[in-house]
RNA sequence: GGGUGCUUAGCUCAGCUGGUAGAGCGUCGCCCUUACAAGGCGAAUGUCAGCGGUUCGACCCCGUUAGCACCCACCA
């Protein structure tokens, strides 16, 4: 089922006032299609800025729709982009769609299946408008839904893998690789779909463990000597066995080398092989040989010069001359009465050679020849045992079906192959990433690269498909190949070859991630001239990009080729960093899946839905419907409320927030919760500065907002808080610029929420309020000076990873505040400058805090309602406690503050901190008191003795740095001068 | 068989170059205090998987065991 998305755009309203409470939906509507308008997206091009900075989209599949993995990829490099936009880098993010060539195939001839129409009966022209007709349709499904991300990527550069530029740079690279012997087409054992009918690459192939059987089958010696039992998981293959072999060192078989024996159900007479392939240890020691289906006899197969017969066709069905028929239009392999392979015409089909194969099974099913077989080797007593066996199944990771390991003729890149400077593509590429030219993030998945390409295959990029770029090669009559950029230059070089008579293209397409792996460049529009792309701006500088993120499961497929083609084609690497995170899961740690029902769509976290949408969703279009009522069962059991809407920035927020490096991520809908109340949080700090930035009438209140110099001296005055404030942004501010850098989204978006909410919204704003409150006018505009101010950095701090609620802020208070720009994305980024780290105003505050906790504290201790106001009585320093007065009343809830020289004797529990001594003047209940006592009394001896046996250790004086040393000290004087002043007080308590 | 990662509060996870364990959600109190109840204040909860080692000191480094997850290769 396709979902299709509009884009709901309204236009940006002219005058806001802010909600009451925090509504993601009236703000996203407004603001993408603005900044889309403004042509903001659009790449930096100024060869003046120095740094550069480039991301390229890993390429959707054109007929897909969003997932989890989609948004939370996304969200990373909409980050990051946003981030080296504002801070004023050419920025580009490059994006586009991959035509996905088997996914799409499989999509569209589904559809037709409905219709009962298969491509074969439309012919390769009509269904590949089929095809285009259906990507016209779906292809901006997912880009419409990256917009609901609020992703930023260069959209007027957008491109599909199948567009005309692209397919130039396909064939060009394609007939430069042929020339230098770097792709070749060979005939070679490839793993084959039998339901696709085509060939798919290793990596396409998925091993699954699964309960089969194994056989036992007697093959008797020719001599009549015995016989040799071979085991098998595979009996059908038999059919085309060419030899046995066992052990060279195996003693029971040794005297059976050099012999022959009878192939069951064929009547052939096969030889028994030596081969230290074989493990003695395993079934019977004897294995049959098969090297037509088989990767291993295939090997064995050509050490020994075997013959090849193959048995199974390319639709799965046991060799004969109807299958041939089904695969009209291909040539047909198939083995002669002489065992020799030899190729078919469906032409000739008259003189077909099936008499390798019992008439009674040709054309059978695989599976179904099975049972036949062990039936057959039954009843003839060939048959010794089966067991049951646990075995790895291939399949086709796109249709499930077994694949069949198929002879045929294939195209090829010689990965191991020397290139003309000496070094084979995938030695390339192991080398950037062994000098650091390209950096893993985290590096431990340098490793699994690393391995991968040491033991790497060459690759087969041919598919017998209609979808995809159509191979630039053409056959003569006899076989003669011309690879070449179109028919007119075929035709030369088959003339220069002496060859005038008819040319036929191959029909098949490449490996859909051929094309992927051009895509770094492929994109910029990479002519392969030196000339032209030395003109080319965007080439220049955005080859290599900067960074790929990506999942660690396409690393093979696309990370690794697309560094072998780049670096190979255009000498420069494709990226310098490559960021791999963590696969999506749900709750229980289970991947996403359809078929498994427990799929979130990231686009139903931001709208919200409902119960029974969500029911309906996950159920429909189920390949196997038997699961929906355990779906539903599921699904109402995680979401009894359905999911409501949490709105893109705190979704966005929550996938930030979850990045942590090398680990995948259960997807924990409270997390978004949480974050969701982020927004809330910040959406009413806002109003708050709002409300005191403004006079009633809307007009701004004097915030001493014009640069400072130009004010009278002492027209502002920045109390310590003001100044722990900006200081702590300051520190922020470095904390998230460093986080970036390391991409470390988690503790960006750690930093960002712990400075907002636990020292802006929690300590800020109420540190204001009494400034604003109880100060005098130049500490009244100061304080609204650092209001507006931090609030405003704290909007461009935030804004990479929460768009849309910043911008709204931003374009409110602007107005007010008498800022210009019309956009937060075309604001600087904020950076650190360490000359406002301001430590003795963070210090100054730290006290005020402890003494505020204390104060609280003292309350819970005696039972006191948070809500009742009562006095306190202070010793310490005078002037420092005169100076935290005002706070301590506010935000402690006292009625009147006393400081005197020395605490007045009375039962009441006294609270340290640092230099002050804090008691609140109530009645309080002695015997609670004393318990209370004795418990601290205790901790506190404790921590003095751990202190103690710490500064009595030789070991410990001699090695630990001053710093512990002294810090170890200092606990211990004041741990024993608490203890002192709390054990006089018990006995105060005890007279 | 080869490789990688993980194991921290009831749940989901942080913990930067070793220096006395943290957040969100949940739980329990008390508060609708004019920014915010999507909130505030307070509280409870941990043999940092087990064992051993290095160190004055280990969640962190080393070794080892167990459990979980994933990747690659593969025995017919």
């Amino acid at each position: 089922m396709l979902v299709m998305t509009t884009l709901i755009s309204t236009p940006v309203p002219a005058n806001r006032e802010l909600a009451k409470s925090f509504d993601p939906k009236t703000i996203e509507s407004h603001w993408y299609a603005f900044w889309e308008s403004k042509g903001y997206y659009t790449a930096g091009l100024d060869p003046a800025v120095k740094e550069n900075f480039c991301i390229l989209l890993p390429p959707p599949n054109v007929t897909g729709t969003l997932h989890m993995g989609h948004g939370f990829n996304q969200t990373l490099m909409d980050a990051l982009t946003r981030y080296h936009r504002m801070r004023g880098d050419n920025t580009l993010w490059q994006p586009g769609t991959d035509h996905a060539g088997i996914a799409t195939q499989i999509v569209v001839e589904r559809q037709l299946d409905a219709q009962g129409v298969s491509r074969h009966d439309l012919g390769r022209i009509k269904f590949l408008e089929k095809v285009w007709e259906w990507k016209e349709y779906s292809g901006g499904t997912i880009t419409q839904q990256m917009r609901r991300l609020g992703t930023s990527p260069d959209w007027s550069r957008e491109r599909f893998t199948m567009d005309e530029g692209l397919n130039k740079t396909v064939t060009q690279t394609f007939v430069r690789l042929y020339n230098e012997g770097l792709i070749y087409r060979g005939k070679r054992l490839v793993n084959w779909d039998v339901k696709l009918g085509t060939a798919v690459s290793d990596l396409e192939v998925v091993q699954e463990e699964e309960d089969g059987f194994m056989w036992h089958i007697s093959y008797p010696l020719t001599d009549g000597s015995g016989s040799l039992t071979v085991a098998t998981t595979r009996p059908e293959t038999m059919l085309g066995d060419v030899a046995v072999m066992v052990h060279p060192d195996d003693e029971r078989y040794k005297m059976c080398l050099g012999k022959s024996v009878k192939l069951p159900l064929c009547d052939r007479e096969i030889p028994v092989i030596a081969d230290d392939y074989v493990d003695k240890d395993f079934g019977t020691g004897v294995v049959k040989v098969t090297p037509a289906h088989d990767f291993n006899d295939y090997a064995v197969g050509q050490r020994h010069g075997l013959e090849m017969i193959s048995v199974i066709g390319l639709d799965g069905n046991i060799i004969s001359s109807q299958n041939t028929v089904q695969m009209k239009g291909r040539d047909y392999l198939a083995p002669s009465a002489n065992g020799a392979i030899i190729k078919v015409d469906p032409a000739v089909l008259g003189g077909f050679p099936e008499e390798a194969v019992p008439t009674k099974y040709q054309g059978l099913d695989r599976f179904v020849a099975r049972k036949e077989i062990v039936a057959d080797l039954e009843a003839q007593g060939c048959l010794v045992k089966t067991e049951k066996h646990k075995l790895k199944v291939p399949r086709g990771d796109r249709t499930g079906v077994v694949i069949e390991p198929m002879l045929t003729d294939q195209w090829f890149v010689a990965m191991t192959k020397p290139t003309v400077d000496g070094k084979s593509i995938t030695q390339k590429a192991l080398d950037v990433v062994a000098s650091g030219e390209i950096k893993f993030y985290p590096d431990n998945w340098a490793n699994t690269y690393n391995q991968w390409l040491n033991n790497i295959q060459d690759w087969c990029i041919s598919r017998q498909l209609w979808w995809g770029h159509q191979i630039p090669a053409w056959f003569g009559d006899s076989g003669q190949i011309y690879v070449a950029y179109n028919e007119v230059e075929a035709k030369k070089l088959a003339e220069k070859d002496g060859y005038t008579g008819n040319l036929k293209r191959d029909p098949d397409v490449l490996d859909t991630w051929y094309s992927s792996a051009l895509w770094p460049f492929s994109t910029l529009d990479w002519s392969g001239d030196d000339a032209i792309d030395g003109q080319n701006q965007a080439l220049q500088q955005f080859l290599p990009s900067s960074v790929l993120v990506t999942g660690f499961d396409i690393i093979f497929f696309w990370v690794a080729r697309m560094v072998m083609m780049t670096k190979h084609i255009t000498g420069k690497i494709p990226f310098k960093h490559v960021y791999v995170h963590g696969l999506i899961r749900d709750a229980e740690g289970q991947k996403m899946s359809k078929s498994k029902g427990n799929v979130l769509d990231p686009i139903d976290l931001i709208d919200g839905i409902s119960l029974p949408d969500l029911i309906k969703k996950r159920t429909t279009g189920l390949m196997n419907p038997k699961q929906t009522e355990q779906i539903e069962k599921r699904t109402k059991k995680e979401f009894p409320e359905g999911i409501s809407a949490y709105g893109t920035d705190a979704l966005r927020f929550t996938f930030a927030a979850l990045a942590s490096p090398g680990r995948d991520i259960k997807f924990d809908l409270q997390r978004c919760d949480g974050y969701r109340n982020f927004c809330n949080k910040l959406w009413n700090a806002t109003r708050f500065v709002l409300m005191n930035i403004q006079n009633e009438d809307g007009s701004l209140k004097d915030c001493g907002l014009e640069d400072c110099k130009t004010n009278p001296e002492g027209y502002l005055y920045f109390s310590p808080a003001d100044r722990w404030i900006v200081s702590q942004l300051q520190r922020t501010e470095a904390n998230v610029a460093r986080a970036f850098a390391d991409y470390r989204f988690d503790l960006a978006a750690k930093a960002m929420y712990e400075f907002v909410w636990d020292e802006y919204c929690d300590w800020y704003l109420e540190l204001a309020k009494v400034q604003i409150q109880t100060g005098n006018e130049s500490s009244q505009r100061g304080t609204r000076r650092t209001l507006i101010r931090v609030l405003e950095t704290i909007l461009r701090l935030v804004h990479p990873i929460m768009p849309f609620i910043t911008e709204e802020i931003w374009a409110t208070i602007g107005p007010i505040s008498g800022r210009t720009g019309p956009s937060i994305m075309l604001e600087a980024y904020p950076t650190s400058q360490s000359n406002k780290i301001d430590e003795a105003s963070e210090a100054w505050v730290v006290k005020l805090k402890q003494a505020v906790d204390a104060c609280r504290s003292l309350r819970g201790e005696m039972n006191i309602s948070p809500a009742a106001r009562v006095p306190l009585i202070a010793s310490g320093n005078a002037e420092q406690l005169a100076a935290y007065a005002p706070y301590l009343k506010a935000l402690a809830k006292l009625e009147d503050i006393s400081i005197v020289a020395e605490l007045p004797e009375a039962d009441a529990p006294v609270m340290l901190v640092n230099d002050f001594k804090l008691m609140l003047k109530v009645e309080i209940d002695v015997a609670a008191e004393k318990e209370r006592l004795g418990k601290e009394i205790a901790r506190l001896e404790a921590e003095i003795g751990k202190a103690d046996s710490k500064l009595n250790n030789e070991s410990f004086m001699a090695r630990a740095p001053e710093s512990v040393v002294s810090q170890e000290k200092a606990r211990v004087a004041e741990f024993s001068a608490n203890l002192e002043k709390l054990k006089a007080q018990l006995t105060k308590l005890k007279i």
